[in-house]
RNA sequence: GGCGUCUUCGUCUAGCGGCUAGGACACAUGCCUCUCACGCAUGGAACACGGGUUCGAUUCCCGUAGACGCUACCA
């Protein structure tokens, strides 16, 4: 096979919020494409129309310009391999259908669901494959004259892929291995619906696959039953040379407990699930999204990263383009991942110590704003500077400690239990003394302040900042004090430690 | 039920025949210290089970168990 172009695909249904788990799948599909000089295409898989959401494509495209990661082609992005949106593929599908239907690959079935159910519940286990499909309703086993009639009269019918049984299909997956299933236990797959005249996820996703060029299918470990179906129908339409190479992703599993990572564990363990807020349009539910909780972007991305791979190394923190670099789709864990939303947290608190103090101001200034403070930016990012490194996992939790910043004590509570052990006896007068001492700097800077307050506690044997904090804070929270009374300005400190005086005596 | 996949600390994982089984999160302790933090140091904590193969198995093979996934005219 000749080296073609490198082209992946993200391609979820527009059936609601984008899941987390969907964004990993984006997140890798995207790494293979960059490392590897390739294309990463957006296409919409839209073909249950029963399920349609309205505004979930938006939201798709939405998180994605939030995370910070580009497509090259698809839907709202162009390119020449479109239309991208599965539903206004109609046209191309029927041309695949009809070559398969010709080709003696698949066949009409006109059972009703009705006649399905009733199958089904009567016989065990069963499967609409070689072995029925002789008792069922289809152009397979009705005669010629009769399935014309049939389908001249309008009758809903369905497509089915015919399965030739007692083979060894193999898919050679990147992650897997070879991976075995026996032809047998395939169903005649429903290819294509009559009724509202699309095909289903099988048939369009091959169809699409090979006219987008796509060269390697990154999915969920969901798909891996059905990858030996995608492998026959490749080989039916005669594209097996250009077949793409498949991986199946592990899975990402509920934190507790068993099973798939679902929006009902976020809700139930209070983490998001989705990146972005999401507003049902049907039920009017609210989920949360990583976003409005306070989530940086990268921090979302690093995390999404090491569940389920890794570079070999010690390494965790790592940018979009050290992942690109250090990516390999063939060293993904097999196993499914315990979605640790703990550790997405610490990620978190990383990046925002990573981050500058300009760039953390707003999402600060935003909870200022909202209690009734107003300053410039410069302050705010000065006392995210200073605040920052406190046991914070988001920006928002800066608010509570740091209130004092722009709010000077009310009152001073004797019942604090760092003012009770730190206001001592002689603590009014030190204070007193200490205010004296910062009304003759003319330059209240921390350097300024440190020299001269530092010499005179040495020279008179003081311990002046537990007291000094009282004043300023009122009680044991915030940063060293110099900076603090720096940030408040002389005439502001004094204030404050003159009214501490006053009413702690 | 059938088919498939998977199985190392509580969690995410490194390991690719010989290691005191490593790292991170979380937790605990200590140090540092003007509070709280940060930082630093330390600690507890794992190879699902049973057979093989081998001089030697966490690592290779088989079985068992368990977990997960699929089993729709959903993706």
């Amino acid at each position: 096979m000749t080296q073609r172009k490198v082209r992946v695909r993200f391609a979820p249904s527009p059936t609601g919020a984008l899941h987390i788990g969907g964004v990993r799948t984006a997140l890798y599909n995207y790494l293979f494409a960059r490392q590897h000089g390739g294309e990463f295409i957006f296409r919409i898989e839209d073909t249950d129309s029963s399920r349609f959401v309205p505004g979930a494509e938006e939201y798709i495209l939405e998180s994605f310009r939030w995370l910070g990661i580009p497509f090259d082609e698809g839907v709202s992005f162009g390119g020449d391999h479109g239309p991208y949106r599965q539903s206004e593929r109609r046209d191309i599908y029927k041309k695949y259908v009809k070559q398969l239907l010709d080709s003696g690959k698949a066949y009409y079935a006109f059972d009703t669901p009705e006649e399905l159910d009733a199958k089904r519940k009567e016989v065990q286990n069963f499967q609409y494959d070689a072995s029925t499909r002789g008792m069922m309703r289809n152009s397979l086993s009705l005669p010629a004259d009769e399935v014309e009639r049939l389908l001249s009269e309008g009758e809903q019918y369905v497509v089915r892929f015919k399965v030739e049984p007692g083979e060894d299909v193999h898919v050679d997956d990147m992650i897997r291995g070879d991976v075995v299933i026996n032809s047998s236990i395939l169903d005649d797959k429903v290819l294509y619906k009559s009724a509202d005249e699309l095909p289903t996820y099988h048939l369009a996703n091959i169809v699409d696959d090979h006219l987008m060029e796509v060269t390697h299918v990154i999915r969920g470990e969901e798909w891996l039953p059905s990858a030996p179906l995608h492998v026959l129908l490749y080989r039916a339409f005669g594209w097996a040379d250009t077949m793409p190479a498949f991986a199946h992703l592990p899975l990402l599993l509920k934190p507790d407990g068993k099973g798939k990572l679902s929006k009902r564990d976020g809700d139930r363990l209070g983490f998001p699930v989705f990146p972005l807020e999401w507003h049902d349009p049907k039920t009017g539910e609210v989920s949360s999204g990583y976003r409005e909780s306070g989530y940086l972007p990268e921090a979302v991305l690093n995390f999404l990263a090491l569940l389920g791979w890794n570079p070999g190394t010690d390494q965790e923190i790592m940018s979009l383009d050290e992942m690109v670099q250090l990516f390999d789709i063939t060293k993904c864990s097999k196993a499914g991942a315990k979605f640790d939303y703990v550790k997405g947290l610490w990620f978190n608190r990383e990046y925002i110590l990573k981050k500058d103090d300009m760039e953390l101001a707003p999402a600060f200034d935003k909870i200022l704003r909202e209690n009734g403070i107003e300053v410039p930016m410069e302050r705010v990012a000065a006392v995210v500077g200073m605040m920052k490194m406190k046991k914070i996992n988001f920006i928002k939790e800066l608010w509570p400690l740091c209130d004092f910043f722009f709010i000077a004590p009310e009152t001073y509570d004797r019942e604090d239990k760092f003012v009770r052990k730190n206001w001592n006896a002689t603590a009014a007068a030190d204070m007193t003394e200490l205010a004296g001492l910062l009304e003759g700097l003319d330059d209240f800077s921390v350097e300024s302040q440190k020299a001269a307050v530092d010499s005179w506690a040495e020279a008179a044997g003081k311990k002046p900042w537990n007291p000094w904090r009282v004043a300023l804070v009122g009680t044991g929270k915030g940063p060293d004090m110099y900076e603090l009374s720096a940030f408040l300005g002389k005439e502001e400190t004094l204030r404050r430690m003159r009214k501490a005086i006053d009413i702690l005596k």
